[in-house]
RNA sequence: AGGCCCGUAGCUCAGUUGGUUAGAGCGCUACCUUGACACGGUAGAGGUCUGGGGUUCGAGUCCCCACGGGCCUACCA
């Protein structure tokens, strides 16, 4: 047998790349063929995580937890692969670059920008590129398949059309999110709202005519040189004898109307409004209202234009200042207050939008979004947590029309075209020769590209062969599980469930698991481009990716967490704990076979299926117990993994492999390995690898480099491929009979609690932590007496003693340091006494916990409500516990007088 | 402005339909270079579960209010 396990020491280095936890080719594999059900899972597209290193660690750990574990139970997975297409982000970078050394990107041609922005992926370090580069040859995934393929673009093509045809694509001239830097229009997803302490200028406009003065208020005084009217409210008497009238527009000198709309509120500022219908919503459907005119005072990225006049090449802002001081000059500005304004900020360059009037094209989103929210409705599709179901009821019932068009070059193109002469669109599949109204051939196709979600929504069947009736379609499709981070349960969940439903309709998936999000310790956001992110391919370096993922299993749960370091350590020294233990097993075993018996058999399957095995006719007690421990385990990561509680599986295996199997199980059977009575070792042996091998499957999901390498070093059986492709431990009856394991806990427990009630008598006493001692024990129940008896040498040992006298009678109360419980009294003799006061300080705390305990026991089962209302169970565990802590309260108190 | 969530030990977080003295990791204290492991062991200290009401036999858990924090949605100059 393989024993090299045994000399290194590095858990971390048998760790291979990151990257390959999603490429394992044997895992992620589906056969349509094979028997039991298919779990599929979409991949969020990397676009859509890509700035977001750890939620999209999360939806690949969570993914890879449960598609070891669907494979260990004999379930297939399908493992749609992610594709990159047209993130805004990348192009924003891009573009700057190139302003930065003067090009405008326009200049360059489409071709030759896109071609850049590629060459900046691959050199940039995003996570993604990196990836791809790790896993290089190892893998199919080039960078076409990263990319927007042929047979992909013409689905959203297709599907375009089709919603064209429908009716439910439009174009229209609209007042819209720009963004200066990102240079195209934003849909109201992508803008993000902040509130920002900002200022509220109060402008004097003449009244042409008379020497009367309109005050306006504005927060935006670089928008007035866009003004063509002043608004008041047509109740508003204050202003009713002006209306009709013309102001002028200070610094422009240009007169325009003064009108009434209803829009105005009176109590705002003085109750009349400037209004700017190129630059502001409300002002816009204003200016359609009363056909006033529209003038855009800026440019695309942000300046002053020609309109502008004097500030004509101004940046906005600077505009502003300079606006403010002329006003102030000319003494048109009657005063300045504060005011906080709700600005809105682009997500990715997080610059302030403007808003800008222009033609984008629009889907109509209600016909959408009815089905969508029906199939949620009904259970067909289900949203975990819950929460978030209302969540998405909310944005749904008001969803509002989808701003499609967006003015980038990278991304699918609208297969949309404008005739040169008749100015017909016309939208087609393929090229048209020429104008379907005009007959021109002077056509050209639309400059824009669609919204990258636009194309990521119909990832769920435009990976599948739709819309031909493929295999893998009618598979596949719909999938049963999507896990994402509930950040994008708007832009892309919800987007797939109305586009799926529409397009094939049937859901795209059953159910939708979002986790949450690992912050920064300021509790950030975790992003690429501010540089708050961590780098996992760092912190894996330093603590091994096993690591890495237990921390995030334990720490995905419905709250958002905060990254710290401890968490990760921690996984690490579990990690390490492990490898431990194993080396302990290997070590072991080498010294025992040297001695004369071979193990060889510990490699069959069966010898591990009837674990464990009975010595002299009946299973030693320490067994029983941590079987049934095992087995409580079993069914408790099953059950959270079946429920998405990733991190109480984590959790639960965690306890079970420190706390159970190395603190207490391989401590106890440390000399049963090597005792000379050779039936009683091999019995040891055979238990203790069941137990380990059936530990290490549970832990496989969470940390499989680790387990799979230490699995390989175990005994195996021929032809042993990977434990991944083994069996999961299955929640099974316990073996023994029914309710019976809580009774051997129960037994084996109390062994603890006396080895525990010693160890904290030596501690107490300062006794030298090498030194045995004697003890004595005392229990009125013969049954237990016998059993701590049998158990005896484990006792004596973990407990330090020379020698513990088991007494059916009370011992004295003289001399040395003692502890109870109601079922027995323990006893260290020693000739340097306890500090009494120390002692009675002990006791007596120890005595105030009890009586409050038991005096709400009391309470509660004196009162008659609770006794003929109380489930009986309840009730008789209550008084169980109550009997008991009545003895121990009474020892405690006999103690304590006898201390003095 | 509306909606959702959170407030539990010094820190980061668990706590499934309300049920017997509220848990973990890190940190802290004391002791231990014990042949699996100092990335370790043993034993500890540390919480009136933000505050106030209410429902209930019983509330960290359910309801209401207040305070504090976060997130999402929203065209008020």
């Amino acid at each position: 047998m393989a024993r090299e396990i045994a000399k290194a020491y590095e858990p971390q280095q048998i760790e291979p790349r990151w990257a390959d936890f999603w490429v394992k080719e044997e895992l992620f594999k589906a056969d349509p063929n094979a028997p039991g059900p298919v779990f599929s899972i979409v991949i969020p597209p990397p676009n859509v995580t890509g700035s977001l290193h750890i939620g999209h660690m999360l939806d690949h750990t969570e993914i890879d937890i449960l598609t070891r574990w669907h494979r260990m139970r004999g379930y297939n997975t399908l493992y749609l692969p992610g594709t990159d297409h047209a993130s805004i982000s990348t192009q924003r970078v891009v573009v700057k670059q190139l302003a930065d050394q003067g090009i405008n990107y326009r200049d360059l041609g489409r071709e030759e920008f896109l071609k850049r922005v590629w060459k900046w992926k691959e050199e940039s370090g995003g996570i993604i590129t990196r990836q791809m580069k790790q896993i290089g040859e190892s893998c199919d995934w080039s960078r076409e398949k990263f990319t927007l393929s042929p047979e992909l673009s013409a689905v959203v093509t297709e599907v375009f059309v089709r919603l064209h045809e429908e009716g439910l694509i439009y174009r229209e001239n609209r007042l819209l999110n720009w963004c200066p830097v990102c240079l195209t229009v934003l849909s109201d997803l992508e803008v993000l709202h902040e509130e920002r302490q900002g200022q509220l200028w109060y402008i004097k406009y003449p009244v042409v005519e008379t020497r009367d003065f309109l005050v306006v208020a504005t927060t935006r005084p670089e928008t007035m040189l866009g003004d063509t009217a002043v608004a008041v409210n047509p109740e508003d008497e204050r202003y009713a004898h002006l209306v009709g009238k013309k102001a002028v527009l200070p610094l422009m000198n240009r007169e325009i109307p003064i009108i009434a709309d209803p829009m105005v509120d009176r109590e705002f500022g003085t109750g009349a409004v400037k209004i700017t219908p190129a630059h502001d919503p409300n002002d816009f459907e204003v200016g359609r209202r009363h056909k006033l005119a529209e003038i855009d005072v800026m440019t695309d990225d942000g300046k002053m234009n020609a309109a502008a006049g004097a500030y004509a090449g101004m940046d906005r802002f600077e505009a502003r200042k300079k606006i403010v001081e002329d006003l102030k000059a000319l003494g048109l500005l009657e005063k300045i207050t504060e005011h906080t304004i709700a600005i809105g900020l682009c997500e990715r360059s997080k610059t302030i939008v403007e808003p800008r009037a222009s033609t984008q094209w629009f889907c109509r989103m209600k016909p959408l979004a009815e089905p969508a929210i029906a199939a949620v409705e009904r259970g067909e599709i289900q949203i975990i947590p819950d929460n978030r179901r209302e969540e998405y009821f909310n944005w749904m019932r008001n969803i509002r029309d989808w701003t499609l068009s967006r003015q980038l070059w990278w991304g699918h193109r609208i297969p949309a075209w404008h005739c040169g002469n008749c100015k017909e669109i016309i939208v087609a599949r393929e090229a048209p020769a020429k104008c379907t109204k005009c007959g021109s051939a002077k056509l050209e196709q639309d400059p824009d590209v669609l919204d990258t979600w636009f194309s990521s929504g119909l990832w769920p069947f435009s990976t599948l062969g739709w819309p031909a009736e493929t295999a893998d379609f009618t598979t596949y499709y719909p999938t049963s599980l999507l896990i994402t981070g509930y950040e994008i349960l708007f832009f892309w969940v919800a987007r797939m469930i109305m586009l799926g439903l529409h397009f094939t309709g049937k859901i795209p998936f059953r159910t939708v698991y979002l986790h949450s999000i690992v912050r920064t310790p300021d509790g950030e956001k975790m992003s690429k481009s501010k540089g708050t992110g961590i780098d996992p391919i760092d912190v894996n370096r330093r603590y091994g990716t096993d690591a890495m993922r237990f921390t995030l299993a334990v720490t995905a749960s419905v709250s958002d967490v905060i990254w710290t370091e401890d968490r990760i350590q921690s996984s690490r020294n579990f990690a390490n704990k492990i490898w431990n233990a194993a080396r302990f097993l290997f070590v072991n075993l080498d010294k025992f076979e040297a001695s004369g018996t071979q193990l060889e058999e510990l490699a069959a399957t069966e010898i591990r299926a009837k674990a464990p095995y009975a010595y002299q006719a009946s299973v030693p007690l320490v067994d029983q117990w941590l079987y049934s421990r095992l087995a409580i385990t079993i069914e408790s990561v099953n059950e959270a993994l079946k429920n998405y509680r990733f991190h109480e599986a984590a959790q639960s295996v965690y306890q079970f492999f420190w706390g159970d199997f190395c603190d207490w199980y391989i401590e106890w059977v440390k000399p049963e390995l090597q005792s000379a009575d050779r039936e009683r070792a091999v019995v040891a042996w055979r238990n203790l690898f069941a137990a380990f091998d059936d530990a290490l499957r549970l832990l496989h999901p969470f940390m499989p480099f680790l387990t799979e390498e230490l699995w390989h070093q175990l005994p195996q059986p021929e032809g042993a491929k990977s434990i991944a492709l083994d069996t999961f431990p299955k929640p099974r009856p316990h073996w023994g009979e029914a309710g019976k394991d809580v009774g051997m806990m129960e037994q084996f427990h109390s062994l603890q609690e006396i080895i525990v009630s010693l160890r904290n008598i030596r501690a107490d006493m300062k006794l030298d932590p090498k030194k045995r001692v004697a003890a004595e024990l005392y229990s009125w129940d013969q049954l237990h007496r016998g059993k701590i008896e049998r158990n005896l040498d484990g006792i004596v040992r973990l407990a330090l003693l020379s020698e513990l006298k088991i007494s059916s009678e009370p011992l004295e109360q003289a001399g040395g340091s003692m502890r109870s419980t109601a079922e027995f009294d323990v006893r260290i003799a020693y000739s340097d006494v306890v500090d009494v006061k120390v002692e009675k300080t002990r006791v007596k705390k120890e005595i105030e916990g009890l009586q409050r305990a038991i005096a709400s026991k009391e309470q509660q089962l004196g009162n008659e409500a609770f006794r003929s209302r109380a489930p009986e169970e309840i009730i008789k565990g209550m008084e169980a516990t109550l009997a008991e802590q009545r003895v121990e309260l009474q020892k405690l108190q006999d103690r304590l007088t006898q201390l003095g």
